[in-house]
DNA sequence: AATTCGGGGGT
DNA sequence: ACCCCAGAATT
């Protein structure tokens, strides 16, 4: 059989398939570029069940780009909490502004003009273009990228360049002439519900008699994965500062981890340190404050990315000084009551809800 | 080419 | 525990 003769088998497999099995989404009941880009953002690293209420909150709350590009960070934050890689968020609020002031408040039509705003890389913008605006062009995520690893048993790692890039032009090949944002959703929907990193079920799979990984019992083996380094692990202590019945929260620096969000001061304990004088030193270097370190009131563990925490939250009472900006954005006292006002990153958010229920007794 | 960025659900 | 998710930006 040609390669032609095949990918057009696939295509008519996949359309098929999709049109009888997809799911009812949110975003497949609109048409609305903007509704379709805030989506594809919200879905990168993201499983669709995680999305989707935020995806409804957020429409609800800012319902076109003028809106939320007339937005404050700090309220986009907060109704981003919990959801992570928190500057996408931010990417989407400055591309807001672009397509306000480049765009009159429409979102560009094209892939090529799409990867222009700042959080939209190939594959969002292949997305968008496909799917929003019927443009002839391919996706690869992770997805694609294990369903076409399997059906053309392709052995090496999809992470390396060269991979990526057959990837890529097997994605391109494939595209039928026609649907083709339906055809995109379904190999990503054939990925995320028959062709699944384990125990696929290939007895449903409609592309079962055109993959190479089937026909060679080789679905169990690919896409090969890399074996990943142990994660490094820290131990921080926090304060929760008391000082008239409000808590010092601070604002992290816009950039980097958990860049923009709401904390309780604190940081890394140094090795043959104790936690008290880690915190006092903490303090003392970021606020320029002295504190009285009470009881402990919280051990947190939480696995970012790339590393462990185990973070202590110490009960603190204000002593002296005025707490100044020196490693954050900005600082506030807050009364217990407001700190849901505030976007918290996850392992704060337990702090909060202990805080929470002690004041309740 | 590697690393940095969250958080949670499935296994 | 470990894997991976409708990836992008930075180094």
């Amino acid at each position: 059989m040609t390669d032609r003769r095949r990918y057009t088998r696939i295509q008519r497999a996949l359309l098929q398939w999709y049109a009888a099995n997809a799911r009812d989404l949110p975003w497949r009941r609109t048409r609305d570029p903007y509704a379709i880009w805030l989506s594809e953002i919200m879905l990168q690293q993201t499983r669709v069940p995680t999305a989707i209420p935020y995806y409804e909150r957020f429409l609800k709350r800012f319902s076109t780009a003028a809106h939320l590009a007339r937005a404050r960070l700090d309220t986009i934050l907060k109704l981003w909490e919990g959801l992570g890689y928190y500057s996408r968020a931010r990417n989407l609020h400055q591309a807001a502004k672009e397509i306000v002031s480049r765009c009159h408040g429409r979102l560009p039509q094209t892939k090529d003009e799409l990867l222009t705003l700042p959080g939209i890389g190939r594959y969002t913008a292949g997305a968008i273009a496909s799917i929003a605006f019927g443009e002839r062009t391919p996706l690869v995520d992770g997805n694609v990228e294990r369903v076409l690893c399997r059906v053309f048993r392709i052995h090496g790692n999809p992470k390396n360049a060269a991979i990526k890039e057959r990837l890529w032009k097997l994605a391109e090949d494939l595209l039928p002439e026609h649907e083709v944002g339906h055809f995109n959703q379904s190999l990503m929907e054939l990925g995320s519900e028959i062709c699944t990193p384990r125990n696929p079920r290939c007895d449903e799979c409609p592309l079962a008699n055109l993959c190479e990984a089937n026909h060679h019992n080789e679905q169990d083996i690919l896409p090969t994965r890399t074996a990943k380094k142990p994660l490094p692990s820290h131990v921080v202590v926090v304060g929760v500062i008391y000082r008239a019945g409000r808590i010092l929260i601070d604002k992290r620096k816009p950039k980097g981890l958990l860049g923009g969000l709401w904390e309780f001061p604190g940081g890394k304990v140094q090795p043959g340190e104790s936690l008290e004088s880690a915190l006092h030193r903490e303090i003392r270097e970021e606020l320029d404050i002295e504190i009285e370190v009470g009881s402990e009131i919280a051990v947190v563990d939480h696995t970012y990315t790339h590393f462990h925490v185990e973070i202590h939250a110490f009960e603190c009472k204000h002593l002296k000084g005025e707490p100044r900006p020196l490693a954050c954005a900005a600082l506030k006292w807050v009364r217990p009551s407001d700190l849901p006002r505030h976007a918290f990153p996850a392992a704060n958010k337990k702090i909060i809800e202990i805080l929470r229920v002690r004041r309740r007794h």
